[in-house]
DNA sequence: ATTGCTGCAAACGATTTGCATGAGG
DNA sequence: CCTCATGCAAATCGTTTGCAGCAAT
């Protein structure tokens, strides 16, 4: 079980050319345009780590360009989706929350109700899982959301 | 595989009687009251399907007692919540959801993204895994949440 | 009587949209 | 140039809350 992390700036910096040049033929594939925000929201978006709230990545964002707004981030956040870049993830905190998606096998996550901490594990029985389910009630399945909730360790010794 | 639902009218009747007598449990034991309102959207909430969006529990109500608004429904139900009669379930469109709770066991959904239908199954190696990831990552797991998203067999041929 | 409950309307937080202006192809 | 993208403010949606009057204990 080992977690990909963007711990590794050379990694992040790689990640980030490959995404930009799927945005671009995504756009470019629309009739849309590519713009100066749209790639600084890209590349702070990969450069940090996952589960962004959106909150946070217009935080992020606006230390590199203060004049980016709210609804740039909710439009471009929908782009990324739209071409498999990023990923929404619900913890049902009422917020939006995204991670990137590039080269990232199925994954889920484990939440700490306590403090919001979360760590990424990967469960292969859940595939089989929904695949048989989807089977059994002639579904035909296209994703899941699975997460875990508790109590982190340091959470539970406070 | 079976799914017990709501189709027989003794039984909700029993089920209802039962989920009254653990209200007033609670409200007795937090030093609440009871009225005339909580019982009614306690009666509609059990007489129908599972489910339900604060939206269509408030319609239905309202063919009961049209003075009850939403402040009263979203009321009640953190109040069922909070003794164990109703939970809340996600589907992940932005409203929230409640189903009965008495006596169920647990299940999770499968939800058609087209027509918002679901259907509920039992996998009970779920709930292994939330054990196995807890020791894993020392979490204490406590409960998760997990939805199928996929096309239902009317939606396919549609 | 006391305290909690109700309905209403206003407040709220997250997200969206309309619009005038600016930038990309 | 034409079209799309932007930032802002206003609008929207689901949900929560403050409050004055009502009802349960």
């Amino acid at each position: 079980m080992s977690i990909t992390r963007m711990d590794d700036p050379a990694q992040a910096g790689q990640q980030f050319e490959q995404a930009r040049e799927l945005l671009r033929q995504h756009l470019r594939s629309l009739g849309l345009k590519h713009s100066a925000q749209r790639e600084t929201v890209l590349r702070v978006f990969f450069a940090t780590r996952d589960h962004l709230s959106t909150e946070e990545l217009h935080h992020q964002v606006q230390a590199q360009d203060p004049a980016i707004g709210y609804s740039t981030i909710y439009r471009s956040l929908k782009l990324f989706v739209e071409c498999g870049l990023a990923a929404e993830v619900s913890f049902h905190d009422g917020v939006a929350r995204f991670e990137h998606q590039l080269n990232r096998s199925s994954h889920h996550h484990m939440v700490c109700t306590e403090c919001g901490q979360s760590v990424e594990f990967f469960a292969p029985e859940i595939d089989a899982v929904q695949e048989a389910i989807g089977r059994q009630f002639n579904y035909l399945p296209k994703r899941h959301s699975f997460q875990i909730y508790g109590i982190c360790e340091k959470c539970q010794t406070r």
